[in-house]
DNA sequence: GGAACATGTGAATCCTGGA
DNA sequence: CTCCAGGATTCACATGTTC
C-alpha cells in the first residue's frame, strides 16, 4: 500500500519510540480544513502551504463549505470574493495553527494577488512573522503586453505561531555556512521549475499548473526543520514538498483534494532515495555545545587560582579565585560580568575577552574551553 | 515665500493653460487625511506613500560589539493595535483615492510588518495592483543575534484607482533601456540612503529615521509618470519624493506634520537644480553577479550530498552535506572555513580550491558555480 | 599622499536555560 | 510563572585617524 511505500524515514525514529503515527508519509485525500482538524493537536513541525492564488485568475476559489466560487468582475461581487477568500484563508490557516507544534513554523508563498490578504489574516489569527522572504526568480516569464514591470518574484512569509515562541528551528550557522559565510539574505534566487524536473502526464501536459522547484523547498526545510522532523503540506499538489523532505530525511504529511495529483505524487515520491543520514544534521552552532562554568577550567587545572587573565592589549588584568570567579580591585564577579565592569559595557562574553598569560604568550581562555570541551566528549559521547 | 521658491517646473505647463494651483510645489503642514480631503478630487497623477510601519520593536537591541541600534521608536510610529493601524491606514487611502486622477497609480512601501494590511485595504477600497516591487538592499542592516534571515528588503505596491483603469502611465520603453534592453523586473537592487545623501541636523544626528534613497525614487517616478505631472506624498517627512519630483521635471505636493522634517525639506528642495527637459531618461540599472551560495549546487543538482570534494593534489577530501556545508573528519563547516582548515590557514577561499571528482577528472567547484551563474545571468543584478 | 586601520551605523518586530 | 545571569551575535559602506 501507500502507506508503507511512502514512509521511508520512520527508521529515523530513536529506538524504543512509540509506533509512528499512521498519517506520516502519507497523502491524505480531501478537503485540507476537515482534515487538519482530523489530526491531533501539536503535531507537526512545520507547515509549508502553497494556496489558491486567487479567484481573478480563473483559478478555482471553494468555500470551506466546498461550495464553488463562481467567477466575478464587478465591483460588489469583487468584495464578494474578497471576502470568500478571506473566509477561505481564515479557515485553513486557523486549522493548520491548531495542528501545528508551539514552536512549529508555518510557510506560505503566494503572489500580489493573494499574499496580502494571506499575511494580515495570519497577523489577525496570531501568528508571529519572523521573515518575508523573495524568491526571485531567474527565468520569469516575460510581461507580454508591455504594461507592467516582468512579474520576476513571488513571496513567501515565514512565521511562527504565536508572538511569545522563541524556541522555533532556525539552523543559522548551516545557512550562513552555504552562503560564503554570509547571512543568508531574505531574497533568495532559483529558476522556475522547467525541464526533467517539471511532471507531464501522459500527453507530456504538465501535470501541475503551479509546481514549485524543489530548490526553493529544500531551503525551506533545510532552514527551518530538523532531521527527523514532520512536514505538512495542506495543498500538496504533486508532492514537491514531500519529495523533498523525504530527501531531507524528514516527514511529510500531505493534503490534497485531487486524485489525479495524488497519485502522480505518490509515484514521484516512492521514486525518491532518501540520502544518507550523516550528510543531514545541521551545522553545528555554538549555541548547542555544553555549558562549561569558568570554574571547570580551573578545576581541570588548566587555570590556577591566583593566575592573572588580561584582555588583548594588556590594559586590564584580573586575578583568578578558587571558586572560578575573578576580581579586579576590590571587584569580583564572574568572566562575564568583570569584562562588561572594565570596559564601561552593559554586557561582555568574558570567554572571547580574557586571555591567560603563560610563559610570554597569551591564551584566549575560549581556547581553554575547547580543551575542556574536548576531554567531555571523550568522556561522555 | 516657500511656495513661489519652491515652484520650478511650473514652466513646463503648455501656454494657455490655466494659473496653476497654490499648492503645487509646496508642502502643506497637517495630518495627511484631512489635508487630502482639502485638495481637488481627481487633481494628482500619482502618489507615493511612505506610511509609518509599526515595527512593535520590543527591547534595546545591540550590536555584537555592544553598541546600541538606534531604533525608530518616533511616536509617529506607534500604534495600538492592528485595528488601529488599519482604520488609520483606510482613512488615508480613501483621502487617497479621492485625490488621485482616474488613470493616476499609488505607490506604497513597508515591511513585512505592515505592507500586507495595506495590500490588503488597498484591495478591499477598490485599487487594483499592478505589480508588487521588491526593494533588494545592497548593503541592509545584518541579523545580530542569529535568529533569522537577513531582512534584506523592502516591498512596494504599485496600484492603479480602479480594476478598469487601463490609461495609467507606464514608461515601458525607457524601463526597458535602463534595463539592457531587458524588460524592467519586479526586483530592484538599491544601495540604503546614507553618506551625502542622508540628511543630518545641526548636530550630525540623521535628520529623519527613515529615509529613502532618491534612486528609488527616481525609478519610481520615471517608470510610472510624465514630465509635468503631479505627484503628491501624503508622509513627506524630509521630501525625498518632492526633491527627485523636480530634479525630474515633475510637480510635487508634500503633507507633513513635522515641522522640523518640512524644514529640513524645504531647503533640500530648494538646492535642487531641475534636469534639462531632454535629459529625462531612465538611470541604468546596476548589475553585479549573484552571489551563489554553495548551497545552490547541491539544490540545482550539481553537487550530490554525500559527495567528496578534493583539493588539487586530492591530499585533502572532505564530504558534502545536504545543507551546502562539507565535513572532514568530524569537523564541519563551511567550503571556505575548511578549506582553511585542513591547510592549517587563517582563510581559504573554498571556491578555487575543492574539486568535484567526476569519473577519473577534477572538476574546480568554481567551474560549478560559473555554470550556475550562467544560468542565472539572465536574472540580472 | 596614499595605504592601512579604526570607528560608526542603517525601518530590527533579534536569546535561553536554570532557579 | 518570573527572575537572573551566562554568553552568543554583524555586513556593507562611509568617515576619520595613523603611519
Amino acid at each position: 500500500m501507500a502507506n508503507s511505500r511512502l514512509r521511508p524515514v520512520s527508521k529515523l525514529r530513536e529506538a524504543g519510540a512509540t509506533a509512528p503515527a499512521p498519517w506520516l508519509d502519507t497523502i491524505i485525500r480531501g478537503d485540507c480544513v476537515s482534515r487538519m482538524e482530523a489530526l491531533p493537536a501539536g503535531s507537526v513541525d512545520a507547515i509549508f502551504a502553497d494556496p489558491p492564488y486567487n479567484l481573478q485568475l480563473g483559478g478555482e476559489l471553494h468555500r470551506p463549505d466546498q461550495s464553488r466560487v463562481d467567477a466575478v468582475d464587478d465591483h460588489w461581487d469583487q468584495f464578494e470574493s474578497f471576502a470568500a477568500y478571506d473566509a477561505f484563508t481564515r479557515a485553513w490557516l486557523l486549522a493548520a495553527r491548531r495542528v501545528l507544534k508551539p514552536n512549529g513554523t508555518l510557510w506560505v508563498i503566494g503572489s500580489y494577488h493573494n499574499i496580502f490578504r494571506v499575511g494580515a489574516v495570519m497577523q489577525d489569527l496570531g501568528f508571529w512573522i519572523l521573515n518575508d522572504v523573495v524568491w526571485r526568480k531567474a527565468n520569469p516569464m516575460p510581461n507580454f503586453r508591455g504594461r507592467r514591470f516582468q512579474n520576476a518574484h513571488e513571496t513567501l512569509i515565514w512565521a511562527s505561531r504565536d508572538k511569545e515562541a522563541k524556541g522555533y528551528t532556525f539552523n543559522y550557522e548551516s545557512m550562513k555556512a552555504a552562503n560564503d559565510d554570509l547571512q543568508m539574505r531574505s531574497d533568495w534566487l532559483f529558476p522556475i521549475c522547467s525541464g526533467a524536473e517539471r511532471l507531464k502526464d501522459e500527453e507530456g501536459n504538465k501535470a501541475h499548473p503551479t509546481q514549485k522547484p524543489e530548490a526553493l523547498l529544500a531551503r525551506v526545510i533545510l532552514s527551518s526543520t530538523k532531521p527527523g522532523d514532520v512536514v505538512l503540506d495542506p495543498f500538496f499538489g504533486t508532492g514537491t514538498t514531500g519529495a523533498v523532505a523525504k530527501r531531507l530525511g524528514r516527514h511529510f504529511v500531505g493534503i490534497e483534494r485531487e486524485a489525479a495529483y495524488i497519485e502522480a505524487a505518490e509515484a514521484r515520491i516512492a521514486a525518491v532515495e532518501p540520502l544518507a543520514a550523516g550528510t543531514l544534521a545541521a551545522a553545528p552552532s555554538k549555541r548547542s555545545e555544553p555549558r562549561v562554568p569558568f570554574a571547570s577550567l580551573v578545576e581541570a587545572g588548566l587555570v590556577q587560582p591566583g593566575a592573572e587573565l588580561t584582555d588583548a592589549r594588556g590594559r586590564w588584568t584580573a586575578e583568578v579565585r578558587a571558586d572560578g570567579t575573578v576580581a579586579v580591585g576590590g571587584e569580583v564577579a564572574s568572566i562575564h560580568r568583570l569584562g562588561a565592569k572594565v570596559q564601561g559595557l552593559e554586557a561582555c562574553n568574558g570567554w572571547t575577552f580574557w586571555h591567560l598569560r603563560s610563559g610570554g604568550a597569551l591564551t584566549l581562555i575560549d581556547e581553554l574551553r575547547r580543551r575542556v570541551r574536548e576531554e567531555l566528549a571523550r568522556a561522555g559521547g
